[in-house]
DNA sequence: CATGAATGAGTATTCATTCAT
DNA sequence: TATGAATGAATACTCATTCAT
């Protein structure tokens, strides 16, 4: 029969609790806006924990930003490797950006780690190399798309990837800051636009 | 003989001068990161004027938000009252966009100010009505342009005009965080696309 | 009729306050052993007029040891410039040296800037920079004495300074660690015998 | 066949490793300036061995000063036991004052032990016992000094020990708070001062 | 005996805001 | 109106100590 916790296993479950409070408060009150005292705290640990956890809270944001985009870029290179008829594939890019919409926004995190970036040096070179990766894996996603519809990419694959990735945080921004969730599939009918490819009936 | 200047004149000056500090303090180190001594100072005042012209530090971010967006608004206003051909039309909105990108980022400002909104309901308030204004307006100019060019809207003007505004902020964004300014003409040539406007020649 | 405090005088008295309170708990308790909350608190303060005063802690620590280091020089400087025989300008030494004993120990102080000095490059930069304006003038004061007494001083008067503060702040430190304060004379004795010079008759 | 460590002898390793790493520790930062995580770390175990050995960290910091102060007074034993003459027994006066300089400073850990028995009234009691013994035997060897020398003391030796001591404290704090180490021979030049000797030749 | 995760009180410092001048 | 001294709550972070493993 299974024994309390080992130390490994509590140690684990404490820093994912923690970076679990920490993305939703971050996500909802920004960076400044998640104190370390709140965070712990709304995880069930004292500031102590949190601090035998991680080095600092730029460590921790850091570490939650590099988990999301791997998470991102991680779901995209699985579309990648399916071999799937093209309407399909367009099908999953929404799925792969707007995942997990439920408890707390990732788009809006996105856009905060950018935020961040553009005011600190170190955190701005750590982005600059993810964001590097991510976009690269999706100009991979947009020729192999473009190679199956058996058309061309109306532009530069890399340019596209950049103007999705910018258009799906700023339509997340947007979104949050004016109502409730934006229309359904509305990410992904301006992406297509984007990409030039008329949307699927039924789509919309 | 120029009298001194009256004191509502004195008085609009010092405000002036407290909105452009503030203004460039906001966008280049966020809402937290521009303190009202900073603000009041970089403008020549002591934080004593800043509470005699303003009630409070959100106070004068939202009248900077306000102002902000009816210049905008005011630009794509007269764009559309103009009467010129399609292309020198397309060539304008960027300039539209992105102006004064010389001192201080407007794109990033309006992040923040998004950002902001996601956390304050009165600034959400404030900002929607706003955001809705100059959709509307943008989305006026775009069934323009569109009719200019004697073509169909490849969407609901309104959408794009979302799309439109959600990729300006997102690349500015984007282009911040990343290393220097985005490459000339890249928004542009991104809203093009989503028109489904070839791009036209020499503006690349 | 005298109004109340101007803001200048205002200001100076709480300066003065916090000063006075740093000095004693400084002394008290050490660098580490005195809070800026405690300081301020035992001044009548709040911790944010501390910070409207002084730089930082370390500022006011600092601040505290140059208007230290100055006001021995000044004494000595003074007693450098009288007129007086040999035996009455020995009896003034210990007076320079052990000043305001009353309500805080400057030995004590003065062995906490040295430590401090030891862990700290800038405080120790500053430091060496007063003490040997400081070394300095008792040097003269040395040379001066052996002129009066018409005799040769048993080694570098340099050194001899450098001994006769080392020995001060020891004797200090010695005599605070054990029991209450030192034997009355005690110190001028150990100057004397350090210089040579037969202790006058009645001093001890 | 050797064995390995029987639990107490490896007890004691720890104890050692741990006592050794503490002065060095406290030498070079003072009593704040070292952790007691630092401390273990630096010695190869963690906080809980830390523990398991000593009470506390005011426990380890007495003992350190126990064991040094003994150190001092067994050497000076040992030198009042010897059948030596005067010169070099002079010469010898030195090294068991400033002995072990090497790694780290025992003029500075004294300071440090006096400053923070003036602060801990049961740190004092220990502190005071202990040099008082210290005291009485740097006495006697003063007076044997001077019985070889066939001169009478210029003082109390009771007396001449105390500045003694003080003397190689505070010349070992202004050493250290100033820039390199003391002029090699400068403290023993100082004593032979104080105790009104003629420095040997060749001894500067 | 040794480990190291967790605690929680403590530290220096910042900053929006107030108010007597 | 403008000043700037003072407030006090908030923040990130440290560290001696405890205790389940």
């Amino acid at each position: 029969m299974k024994q309390r916790l080992t130390r490994q296993e509590s140690r684990l479950e404490t820093r994912t609790r923690l970076l679990d409070s920490a993305a939703q408060l971050f996500a909802r009150g920004g960076y400044e806006g998640a104190s370390v005292d709140l965070i712990a705290e709304s995880a069930g640990y004292s500031k102590g924990a949190f601090y035998s956890n991680f080095e600092s809270k730029e460590a921790i944001f850091l570490e939650l930003l590099d988990a999301h985009k791997r998470r991102e870029i991680e779901a995209l290179a699985q579309l990648l490797a399916q071999d799937i008829p093209a309407p399909e594939l367009l099908s999953q890019i929404r799925n792969s950006e707007t995942i997990r919409g439920s408890d707390f926004d990732f788009g809006l995190l996105s856009a905060e780690f950018q935020l961040q970036a553009c005011r600190d040096k170190s955190f701005a070179k750590t982005y600059a190399k993810l964001h590097r990766t991510h976009r690269d894996t999706m100009a991979g996603l947009v020729t192999k798309l473009f190679a199956k519809l058996d058309r061309k990419p109306p532009s530069d694959p890399k340019d596209l990837a950049d103007i999705i990735m910018a258009l799906t945080t700023g339509l997340s921004l947007q979104g949050t800051s004016m109502q409730g969730p934006l229309r359904k599939g509305f990410v992904t009918e301006a992406i297509l636009l984007v990409l030039g490819i008329e949307p699927i009936e039924g789509d919309r």
